[in-house]
DNA sequence: GGCCAGGCGCGGA
DNA sequence: TCCGCGCATGGC
């Protein structure tokens, strides 16, 4: 395998193939939150920071910590055979024709932050989410840093409420206790059949808010969310493509694609 | 101004 | 187990 990126040093990695790391459609593609983007794009995940820098030959990505976002940005994962893979489908074979689209990557996001992002998320819109989050962090002191289960615990249904959580309010609260009780590590080691029945246990996890959990909190890239979104355009593929899709090893890579491809390039499939 | 959004929990069949 | 309904809020 080609390598892709490098650690510099322990605030910089560069990244090497533009074809399998495109930051904005990565951040535009519905799985995070907290980033803006300018000249530069710089993303947020849980207490940590990174800034992205594209130049003509490599991207640079200067951040608190390497070996974290080295991970978060799944820099070991080659993203060329899961495209190659994937494009049996011919209709992901046309998406991927335009090649912003090949470039994003699954991340691999906080635990805490992707379920309550996630339960936010819920009959929400995009902007309207990253709103409530922005209070969110600043309720708990630092619009840079999500705020942790100590904080997040103190809050009442009331905070959840002002701050525009709206019906959700109490799911919040509720999630939170439950969170305190699991471990990320342990979780992590179940198959996604135990994974998927423990995190449907949250309050506030349905079906949906599960299958984005398992795809950006614990990488499991045959986990695929199906919203309003992704059910439209699967219903143009025809039943067969769309079931063997949903079946999938890689359906959740595929359903971010589509994702971006519809929604934020506003084109058909 | 009305429809919609990365849905979910709940009660009734 | 499987519907259908109600739900807060603001983007467009």
């Amino acid at each position: 395998m080609k390598q892709i990126a490098k650690i510099i040093d322990k605030n910089t990695i560069e990244v090497y193939e533009k074809s399998q790391f495109n930051i904005n459609a990565i951040l535009q593609s519905g799985q995070v939150f907290r980033y803006s983007c300018g000249d530069n794009c710089v993303v947020f995940a849980g207490k940590n920071r990174a800034e992205i820098r594209q130049d003509a030959e490599k991207m640079t990505i200067t951040c608190n910590d390497a070996d974290y976002f080295w991970r978060y940005f799944d820099l070991d994962t080659d993203y060329e055979k899961i495209k190659e893979n994937l494009s049996h489908f011919g209709f992901i074979k046309k998406i991927l024709l335009d090649k912003s689209i090949g470039g994003i990557r699954i991340l691999k996001g906080e635990f805490v932050e992707i379920v309550v992002s996630f339960i936010i998320s819920a009959n929400n819109n995009i902007k309207r989410i990253q709103k409530i989050i922005d209070r969110l962090c600043k309720l708990c002191g630092d619009i840079a840093v999500f705020p942790d289960l100590e904080c997040l615990g103190k809050l009442s249904e009331k905070d959840f409420f002002d701050i525009g959580c709206g019906y959700r309010s109490p799911y919040l609260v509720s999630a939170v206790k439950q969170l305190k009780n699991l471990n990320y590590d342990a979780l992590d080691k179940l198959s996604n059949e135990q994974l998927k029945k423990e995190l449907l246990k949250i309050m506030g996890v349905g079906e949906k808010v599960c299958a984005c959990i398992m795809l950006f909190g614990f990488h499991r890239l045959n986990a695929i969310p199906q919203d309003v979104w992704i059910k439209r355009a699967l219903e143009q593929v025809g039943a067969k493509d769309a079931s063997a899709l949903l079946n999938h090893k890689y359906a959740g890579v595929a359903q971010q694609y589509i994702f971006y491809y519809t929604q934020h390039l506003k084109k058909k499939l």
